[in-house]
DNA sequence: GAACGGACAGTTTGG
DNA sequence: CTGTCCGTTC
């Protein structure tokens, strides 16, 4: 106990005391436990986020320096918004407490971001001592499948003879195996096998890739992480990197692999300091090579692990907790859970069927400008889906009914063609080792294909700077301009690394004519490049600006041309899985029929199928006030020009019958005609006409 | 031989 | 909307 007058203890007392005054007391275990491994296994709106943003504020209260502090999330908006919180923690608590000691708790900066931008960190502070070329360049997963596919195309394996797994496929493989730690045979038995004839090609594409990359001076996401475990495994170099910490704390630890959990390990090889934090029932990352062993082998990977659980729900209303909880009570296989909450009054959650997509869409805005008219702002709501393209016929009516959106997951903004075309120049000029880039660049060129491309990116590679190309034989269509793209290149080369706006705008002064020439809505496009070099300005070096691109580009896409005006209100559109970690007043969960969730792309195993169950809980667990879940029962053919065929879809499985009366069950437009719905119609303009088919043929 | 333009098909989730 | 195939043009 303390002596009663060191005025230091007394502060001290104070200020854990006022960390811990507003968690409840799972929380505050959490929070205040000490230095042996801890996992924290929380539910669905159990207050993590507060608790990790604590723990941090709490570690450095207890004298650990921020800089020691290493907080490992899944996406860089987890990782601000919790930096962020701890920082207002430690204000508040600064602002009672005496002058030393609130400078010592906003000194420094704690490591926080996702494991692959901490791993880009480390491996350009530390890489080069274990070979890692200074200057390297990270290749996003469309740059690594173009790789692929080079390599593909050089060792003949990719022609039209043979049938050989497309370059994303491949990648795949090659990243599963990676990541998961599992042999290539292992993983084509289990996972691939209409590609178990295929390992003797595979295994030389693999070679061949790695190879590449190795003369490419650039690192895929895989790298990124198998070069951190390199470095940790390194008896020279792994103490040093090791020692730079004094905590890890990981979030969504049900989604990190095995790679990732080296990594944890190898950081703290006896578990001290280690705080992991996730909910196996939220897993929906298994396609990644993530996996929940993690989070069930904790307790066996560090003996002296302590596990706490928080079980009290601040976020949902009861009638939304016990929908949610029931979805989630059919897994197969759990930690046992009740999430309850003090939120006892509102409404069940909705249940809704529409007759189609359309009606689907016109429910949805209706229901969002109604919330908005009783006071809840469009940021309060979220329209969540399986897949990127479900929004699509919602995002018409919004920007027909001038609601305005974000959108976040699908095609981001820096994947699209144009964007990916002008970013190429500086990523050439910062590595000119780098072949994707320099394909890329040069394919924009007239008279240049790949045959010439490779040719001139080779030449390249030989040297360290763009003379081989000063003054050499093109083909004759390219002659006109190649004088001027190689003094751009030399200039994007030599130009101040500062200056990233000012390279894209030397780049995009280049690139336009191009693009006008390639594409035929060029002036939208070439809005988003002006986009591009504004995004530029926010960046003090080009270095920083590549990276940040590749490991976590802009988010948004949809009406805005570029980041909405922070004080602009706008609704958010979202996938399921970057709708994680994140909640809102009002969700409606759209397209809640079998074939979308469970997308009937993941139908194959039962594990896939609990995987999108899971997802499908992390979707309806996002509401706090109300929860709307919307199916269509009619699905028009898809495809081009118009069709009038059309097929019926169920609810999705994952409510069945006998959990409707936790639902308030309607239909979207109750005037419907009632011989609509009292007898639905089976048959579809198809299968008629492949009645019709099937007596002449 | 290489590039280019037109036609056509497929399209989960993400660092 | 992008990747791919194929016939035509340089």
């Amino acid at each position: 106990m303390s002596t009663g007058v060191s005025a230091p203890a007394t502060a001290e007392q104070a200020v854990f005391e006022t960390i811990l005054r507003d968690l409840n007391p799972g929380q505050r275990a959490a929070t205040s436990h000490g230095d042996t491994p801890l996992l924290i296994v929380a539910g669905a709106g159990t207050g993590k986020t507060a608790t990790l943003a604590h723990r941090v504020a709490y570690l450095i209260a207890r004298g650990v320096p921020p800089g020691r502090i290493l907080l490992l999330t899944f996406t860089r908006r987890a990782a601000s918004e919790m930096l962020r919180r701890t920082d207002a923690l430690l204000r508040s608590v600064a602002a009672d407490a005496e002058g030393s000691a609130a400078r010592a708790l906003t000194d420094g900066h704690v490591w926080g971001g996702t494991f692959h931008a901490i791993a880009t960190r480390l491996l350009r502070m530390h890489g080069e001592s274990i070979g890692l070329p200074p200057g390297f360049t990270v290749l996003d997963r469309s740059d690594a499948e173009d790789l692929m596919h080079a390599v593909r195309t050089g060792l003949d394996l990719g022609g039209t003879r043979r049938r050989f797994p497309q370059k994303g496929t491949c990648l795949d493989i090659y990243s599963r195996c990676v990541n998961a730690a599992e042999p290539l045979a292992h993983v084509l038995e289990t996972r691939y096998p209409w590609c178990r004839d295929d390992a003797d090609g595979l295994k030389a594409l693999f070679a061949g890739y790695v190879e590449r990359k190795e003369a490419n001076h650039v690192l895929d996401y895989d790298d990124l992480l198998l070069f951190w475990r390199g470095m940790l495994a390194d008896p020279a170099l792994g103490p040093v990197v090791r020692g730079r910490f004094d905590a890890v704390l990981v979030d969504e630890y049900q989604d990190t692999n095995a790679l990732q959990a080296d990594i944890v390990a190898l950081l703290r090889p006896d578990g001290s300091g280690v705080t992991a934090v996730g909910d196996d029932a939220q897993a929906i990352y298994g396609f990644r090579a993530a996996t929940v062993r993690n989070i069930l082998d904790f307790p066996t990977r560090f003996p002296d692990a302590t596990v706490l659980t928080l079980e009290r729900n601040y976020r949902s209303t009861q009638p939304i907790l016990d929908a949610t909880n029931a979805v989630i009570s059919q897994a197969a296989e759990r930690y046992e859970k009740d999430l309850f909450t003090d939120r006892q009054g509102g409404a069940l959650p909705a249940l809704v069927t529409c007759r189609d997509e359309n009606e689907q869409a016109d429910y949805v805005v209706e229901r969002v400008l109604g919330h908005r008219e009783q006071g809840m702002s469009l940021k309060d709501q979220a329209v969540l889906f399986r897949a990127a393209h479900h929004s699509a016929v919602l995002e018409l009516e919004l920007e027909r009914r001038g609601v305005p959106f974000v959108k976040y997951g699908g095609l981001k903004f820096v994947e699209m063609a144009h964007v990916k075309d002008l970013v190429a120049f500086l990523r050439l000029a910062e590595n000119p080792h780098d072949s994707v880039a320099a394909l890329r660049v040069l394919g924009l060129l007239p008279g240049i294909g790949p045959r010439t491309a490779g040719t001139l990116a080779a030449t390249l590679a030989e040297g360290t700077d763009f003379e081989s190309w000063v003054g050499r034989d093109v083909p004759s269509a390219t002659s006109v301009l190649w004088p001027d793209f190689v003094a751009l290149m030399r200039t994007l080369a030599s130009a101040p690394a500062s200056d990233v706006a000012g390279q894209l705008h030397a780049a995009r002064a280049f690139y336009a004519p191009l693009a006008e020439h390639r594409y035929d809505n060029a002036s939208a496009r070439l809005a988003d490049l002006e986009q591009v070099e504004a995004l530029g300005t926010r960046f003090a070096d080009r270095t920083r600006f590549l990276t940040d691109l590749t490991l976590d580009g802009p988010h948004w896409t949809g009406d805005f041309a570029g980041p909405p005006l922070l004080d602009e209100d706008y609704l958010i559109l979202s996938t399921m899985h970057s709708a994680k970690g994140l909640e809102w007043r009002a969700v409606y969960v759209i397209h809640a029929a079998d074939g979308n969730i469970p997308s009937d792309m993941a139908t194959g195993d039962a594990a896939e199928i609990e995987e999108e169950r899971r997802l499908f809980y992390v979707a309806c667990t996002r509401a706090r006030d109300v929860l709307y879940v919307t199916h269509p029962l009619r699905y028009y053919a898809v495809g081009r020009g118009r069709s009038d065929s059309y097929g019926y879809a169920l609810r999705t499985r994952f409510i069945p019958d006998r959990m409707l009366p936790l639902f308030e069950a309607s239909q979207a437009a109750p005037d419907a005609s009632p011989a609509d719905e009292a007898a639905p119609v089976v048959a579809t303009t198809a299968s008629i006409r492949a009645m019709g088919s099937a007596m002449w043929e």
